[in-house]
DNA sequence: GTCTATATCCAGATAGAC
DNA sequence: GTCTATCTGGATATAGAC
């Protein structure tokens, strides 16, 4: 789930600590989760954990290189397989709203939680690297007149703020139907907003 | 900034916590304050606080509810000023663009920070009372044709989402310019999205 | 109501056997 | 590499004088 280890089989604590770690930071927050109650739900002892983690915050900060490292290569994939920004767009909310339903513990973390609280010096530019491909996109679809020239960071927040802010919604437990219901509503409005008609 | 208390010339315990928290919960994030921290930078005796106060959380709750309490009252203020839905929702979002710059711990505290991982009981309805005014506002808009009949839950996120996005980026200062620069663009590009054209 | 001094608890982290 | 037992600091919260 988390990494794909080579090593499958042998009991790989790394990977169970961050399973374990995984879901108690996004059940009960960060700070509200001791090391002794990662012990207890990982079953890894509390002398295993430190040696294979320098402290507390090395987790978290493992934890969320690793799922950055995935959303990236997830939208590279996406930017491979498909031509169109119109068509990128839509994949990208495609994946973000699959991964809300099927891993929502994996979409609090990464989008929702203060890392800069508790991780000491995430670095901005990986921080925001799944934020850079999405504006990148965008800014290319400018050149090849599919979408309006504008500012491209108006451009990448109208594109995407509607299918985020109904992600939070979701999360928050505001909208009780799978985000997925709307997916064809929120893109297509989304993209109304910034496609270039003039043509 | 914090209340609009009676006794303003009497030094305010209560207010001068409050201001003290705003500040250090929004700088360093609630966790990492601690009341030796506000008893600092308030100059106000760890007595003095815990007779005002319950606890820590409790600074935290009366925070909260206070400034959730000064947008709602901002938003109504906005609903009766103007008539239509489209300068409603250019005045909300001016109002948070405002904010965003004027009192961004404001904003900051208000939008993103992880309230449930310590206010044990935040009531959802208080928690998304502005969010729901903003709902209400763009669903009246689809009763007077002014906008799309579409999903309610859906609308209002393709309505805010952007400038949502925006002021996030702007707090994260992966955007550098004040967000106020980009008021026309990002409301006439959601509202675009919204907006029923076939009068 | 405000203060200082202090009790209590438990988190994060380490030591050292196996 | 994994474990149990333990240290230590600092956090929340209280006691009690003024």
């Amino acid at each position: 789930m988390i990494s794909n280890a080579i090593n499958t089989r042998k009991k790989n604590i790394r990977e169970t600590v961050l399973n374990s770690a995984l879901h108690l930071f996004t059940v009960k927050g960060y700070f509200n989760t001791s090391v002794p109650d990662i012990v207890k739900h990982s079953a890894c002892s509390t002398g295993s954990i430190y040696h294979h983690f320098a402290d507390k915050k090395s987790i978290a900060e493992a934890l969320y290189n690793c799922l950055v490292e995935r959303m990236e290569t997830s939208l590279n994939e996406i930017n491979q397989n498909y031509d169109t920004t119109k068509q990128r767009c839509y994949q990208i909310i495609k994946l973000l709203f699959e991964l809300t339903e099927n891993e929502p513990e994996v979409m609090r973390f990464m989008l929702f939680s203060k890392h800069r609280e508790f991780i000491a010096d995430i670095a901005p530019i990986c921080s925001t690297k799944p934020f850079m491909i999405m504006r990148d996109l965008v800014a290319a679809g400018m050149e090849s007149n599919e979408v309006q020239i504008m500012d491209k960071m108006v451009a990448v927040s109208v594109m995407f703020g509607g299918a985020l802010r109904l992600i939070q919604l979701r999360l928050d437990n505001v909208l009780k139907e799978p985000v997925q219901d709307k997916l064809e509503d929120v893109f297509t409005y989304s993209w109304k907003a910034i496609e270039n008609n003039t043509e």
